[in-house]
DNA sequence: AGGGCTATTGTTAGCTC
DNA sequence: CGAGCTAACAATAGCCC
């Protein structure tokens, strides 16, 4: 085939800001693959990762959490929450517990209550992302 | 030169276990890839990351935040480790011991079902991953 | 264990629909 | 915006010293 209609990846000088639309995909799509990897060294070297991302703009907890340190988790987001001296983010912390009982639909509730029984499966390992609207 | 020394990275059915050397420095580095790619993270979009990594064998807790969530990673290991020994910077904090379920539940497969199903709900973008040995 | 090397694999930025 | 595609590009497994 002579013309090819997508040319991939082009050479980019490195410092210019792309513009709003694509930095947004980059984001997410460099921190999908920031949990891809966590995930690939969980299942390949049988580690424990745990991971928060706060991501700008008081919308966007993301979590990815091993299913053995949700203790861990949950312990830290606890222990957090009432802290007075973090504020900034705590607002991200409220986000991400009260979205499963309020922003959500309620398929996400129900899908949540399965995924809360089977978080102490010991097998799977659960993403969960939840997009931020406008970052 | 004629014959190569080094062949560089060969071809590799991925289910081989590699001697165990070879497999701790492949964990180092593919840990240290992790970091950055948060430290990238962290720094292009501008995001706040903090990751725990319990890896096997009670040793080695490797730490990973953003300065900016210092004191949410400092709390959160006080909360966590009664033990006073965060002797080290960041790294090497006593793992907890957390045995944990290891049968995989035929109810996986429904859950992995219903996950599929709600992959396109446009809200939430969910993942799962079952582990690949047996742990 | 610690570097260096290299090829193969994996990631991802930008484009197009 | 989501999805797919493609090429630049970065990660890394294996080997050697």
């Amino acid at each position: 085939m002579t013309t090819r209609i997508n040319k991939g990846r082009q050479r980019v000088d490195m410092v210019k800001m792309k513009n709003a639309r694509n930095l947004q995909v980059t984001f997410s799509t460099r921190l999908a693959g920031l949990f891809k990897k966590s995930n690939e060294l969980c299942m390949l070297f049988n580690a424990e990762i745990f991971i928060v991302v706060f991501s700008q703009g008081d919308k966007g907890v993301l979590c990815f959490d091993h299913p053995s340190v949700n203790p861990l988790a949950e312990g830290f987001f606890e222990w957090n929450l009432p802290q007075p001296h973090i504020n900034v983010h705590n607002q991200h912390i409220v986000a991400r517990k009260e979205g499963g009982t309020r922003d959500l639909s309620t398929k996400l509730m129900s899908l949540e209550a399965i995924l809360e029984k089977e978080k102490n499966c010991g097998q799977i390992l659960i993403e969960i992302r939840k997009r931020a609207n406008s970052l």
